[in-house]
DNA sequence: CAGGTAGGCTACCATCAGTAAGTTACCTCC
DNA sequence: GGAGGTAACTTACTGATGGTAGCCTACCTG
């Protein structure tokens, strides 16, 4: 059953290194988001990949080394999809809407994923926590870099805790947005410019 | 060393549940935050309480089960303090800061211990994550309870939104205030209103 | 002081992260 | 087309740890 032999030719093949390591990837993401961090065996894992524990250790170190791979990938995709929409905006309202309107949509598509590594990191240990701390640092980064653009002076501090709210407000309300599917990307992402907007104007005037 | 039977007096003694049940969380807090939940073993926990190991599934049922009472219990705190605050003030805008004001006060001096719990609980699955979303929610109540205190019309789905908004937003800066001890409590508070108590009186006019 | 009960313990199992040491498919270079 | 090096891969194991079964005993009540 693990081995699907009845066809001669699907034996299992040996894979270079870095397409065994996506597909690895593919699987434990979907393993992890399946049954949660703490459940999940790198046995599992291994054996749906159709590969041998061993392998997973080779390549990614540690069960902890695997997830913070997975977790890193999704905010690479994450932060392609929001910088893409704020630099193709022009005018910093239009910025940090796009961006917003960006954000929402990559959660609602790859809302299980996402949640469920972000969540599960923080029981690792120190890596996994600073990779997702990565993540928003990222985005709170991107919002200032958007903002500062057109207001040349250096951003204030206040300016960097106010991206740092809206972040983790983001967050908070994609979550929100997953048991009220009525809301759609585009409403989050207005209610989050309604709310704001007049305060970050403000700190950028 | 394990059991101090140097001097005769100090003999484990037998205690009513309630009170091992608060020395066994107290004792638990402490070494999650310590090691971080993964790390942490049973056995170091009742090691340190100074009882066996199957007292402590005899009361919380399982590690998970002693983890959502610790996060439970700090929940209970936090709330007390914010909904303490809030309620002493009047009218909307002067609950909102005086409730912020509490909670970054809160997080401050509970910071570590409350974020670790926060952190830790996801890796552990439904039940623990359900507690912190629990307190999410309490917190975004107590919002939508104190603004439309004095807005008597049904609060508006909009505003349930941007309690989230609020909610996850100060979780964030809580984290980040972390880093930036210069920023007092009240700093943080005040930045929160001056970015959103325009959205939000809007929502509540 | 009998004796019930709640608090407590020892000793064990099953699972799983992580490792050591060996094997083999595939590619390269003669 | 074969030698042989290397990278992909395996089997078989260990140690730690979450969780449990079954027994013991301190303490209180009568």
């Amino acid at each position: 059953m693990t081995t699907n032999s009845d066809t001669q030719p699907a034996k299992r093949r040996r894979m270079p290194r870095a397409d065994r390591e996506r597909q690895m990837m593919a699987v434990a993401e979907e393993v992890f988001v399946e049954r949660g961090y703490v459940a999940t065996s790198m046995d599992e894992i291994a054996e749906r990949v159709g590969v041998s524990k061993p392998m997973l250790y080779e390549y990614f170190g540690s069960k902890e080394g695997l997830l913070v791979a997975c977790i890193r990938q999704a905010r690479g995709e994450l932060f392609t999809a929001t910088s893409t929409a704020a630099l193709a905006a022009d005018g910093p309202e239009a910025m940090l809407r796009s961006g917003l309107t960006a954000y929402f949509r990559f959660i609602r598509e790859h809302g299980r994923s996402w949640s469920l590594l972000r969540n599960e990191a923080a029981v690792v240990g120190e890596s996994a926590i600073a990779e997702i701390e990565a993540g928003r640092a990222q985005q709170s980064e991107l919002i200032i870099a958007a903002m500062t653009m057109f207001a040349p002076q250096p951003p204030p501090l206040d300016l960097h805790a106010a991206a740092e709210v809206i972040v983790g407000g983001c967050e908070q309300l994609a979550a929100w947005c997953e048991h009220h599917p009525e809301r759609s990307p585009e409403q989050a992402a207005d209610l989050v410019m309604q709310l704001t907007w007049f305060g970050v104007a403000r700190l950028v005037s």
